[in-house]
DNA sequence: TATCGTTATATCCGGCAGGACATAACGGCA
DNA sequence: TGCCGTTATGTCCTGCCGGATATAACGATA
């Protein structure tokens, strides 16, 4: 039988308060970010408008003690970002969080997709 | 210091390819129509339209097998609707989910708090 | 057979998230 | 000092989700 795939979708937000400081999108960003040294670069890979892509930084930024990205205007190439460390150590943690649930989350699949 | 609110919110939604069968939303109505015996009843209780408790219904009767809600119009008090035994095991099955989903994530918890 | 409360739908609207543009500002470097 | 690509913002527009509202259908019971 053509079996329409079943999958489970948990995109982990942490909350502070009523802003979200970090999400799927926000750990994608961030990776993309550190890997391209650019904002605008990584917005173009997840084929999201760079405004919306500066939004999301500056959010991580203002909800976080320690900015999680550094940004610098000018320059050679007309500038940049870096991810801080801190910033590397939270997509770190987000990433094994991530992981740990999913492997949770899969073990109930099958309970699911056999009533689906 | 005035430690603003730090949660981890994952509203785990379970995919039958691009529609959602199950998640946080319908499983608490599905909760409450069981409660109540009503639909309408139901919506009231979590403060939304009928129209959209309709939907989510809706949603889920036809995403899986077996109907998870038996609804039946006119007689006694205008009519009514129950929860199946198919939805009584759903139900159960993603609040187990969710339970231990939750318990996983309590444990990274306190390792954003520390950077929030 | 008239009543009544609920299910079942259609239609209209408002809010808002996010895309599309448009511009500054910036600062190495040729 | 002009060029260039990126960051930093503001503004407009649109699609969509969900609320509000309005009926119709329905069927047990008095």
């Amino acid at each position: 039988m053509a079996t329409r795939t079943v999958e489970l979708e948990l995109k982990p937000r942490v909350m502070l308060g009523e802003v979200r400081a970090m999400g799927p999108g926000k750990a994608d960003l961030l990776e993309l970010i550190e890997e391209t040294g650019s904002i605008s670069a990584a917005a173009k890979r997840m084929k999201m408008s760079y405004r919306r892509a500066w939004t999301l930084v500056e959010a991580m930024n203002g909800a976080f003690k320690t900015p999680l990205v550094e940004a610098s205007t000018g320059g050679a190439g007309g500038g940049g970002a870096r991810v801080s460390e801190a910033g590397k150590e939270v997509l770190a943690l987000y990433r094994r969080m991530q992981a740990e649930l999913e492997m949770v989350a899969r073990q109930y699949l099958a309970g699911f997709q056999q009533r689906l």
